[in-house]
DNA sequence: AGAGTCATGTAATTTGTTACATGATTCC
DNA sequence: GGAATCATGTAACAAATTACATGACTCT
């Protein structure tokens, strides 16, 4: 009953509160640069994306924005209101949410292999397992990225690899 | 020099030709049905995305269009024409592409999981691994699923489970 | 002085969502 | 005869993309 607006933020929604939520005070422009920084490609961080989506989170009223100038140059820097608060922690939790696959290009592929021919499907394999191995030996930038999402990323990593051994068994095993 | 159209597929466009091939002929509205029981939220296949999808494919190209009657009921039905099979060969071997974390619900809360207080973030992490071990018990519907996909799908629950166990270690010993 | 980056924004387009609508067929 | 499902589609809307544009500041 004391619940008034519950808001129900999309991934991208949530993210960005999280990122106020480390970064702030915090300009737009920051938070399009830290989803573009990000390892995955689905965040674009583009322009047209951010903005927007900052102005309207701004009007439900869970970022406060202030603006600042710094000679003549103009910003608006966002911090995390109280609302804003509850709606992120809200976002965050939701274990619902986090138990869905998303969408993952590479289950995606595994999930159609069968239709790739033998060689094709082991050639597949070994490209994507080195490019894995790739990353692992070159670690996130010290700057962009904190202590602790460089730690849970190299452990997705470890964990995509093992995962894809896992796979060449049961395809060679066929 | 041979190449004429380089089509960039899409994931749901690169699925989609994948799920003609599997099951083809077939109707716009199985392709629909299969989006709908995949195990990922992500792929609604809703009416609105899959039908102009679909004409999109033709209008390019890759799919064949066939009129069928059945009665007095009508429906189109699709083929994998020539093109659509190289491309979607393309989109399925494109390791570049399978190596993207993309879009995933618990690395994204995970990636945050500092800003939440420990009681919440362990009760959180908690819920996520029940809730996934609920998963594993519940096998996914033999009639929909194949042999290959249902074998995947396990391993992945699996490989998840551990990759959370991993997790859980490194926040506990914050 | 010019390159690069900080900072903001918009326009056209694409793609997906929800919600609705139609009609045939099948099952009880 | 009525409910569920097969099959197709569209309308209004939401959200993201690419691409462009502007101007200030920083660094060499």
């Amino acid at each position: 009953m004391t619940d008034t607006a519950e808001m129900d933020l999309t991934e991208m929604e949530g993210l960005a509160l999280g990122l106020v939520k480390m970064l702030q005070p915090v300009s737009a422009y920051a938070i399009a640069a830290a989803f573009s920084s990000s390892p995955s490609a689905y965040w674009s961080g583009s322009a047209g994306a951010v903005y927007p989506l900052v102005r309207r989170l701004e009007k439900a009223g869970l970022l406060v924005a202030e603006k600042a100038l710094t000679g003549k140059r103009k910003s608006t820097i966002y911090s995390l209101g109280k609302a804003g608060e509850a709606a992120f922690n809200a976002w965050l939790l939701d274990a619902e949410r986090a138990v869905n696959p998303g969408f993952d290009p590479l289950r995606s592929r595994l999930s159609m292999l069968q239709l790739a021919s033998p060689r094709a499907r082991d050639a597949f394999l070994a490209k994507v397992e080195s490019k894995l191995a790739e990353q692992q030996q070159v670690p996130l930038p010290e700057d962009h990225a904190t202590e602790w999402f460089r730690r849970l990323h190299k452990s997705w990593l470890s964990h995509r690899m093992r995962w894809l051994k896992d796979v060449r068994k049961i395809v060679a095993r066929r």
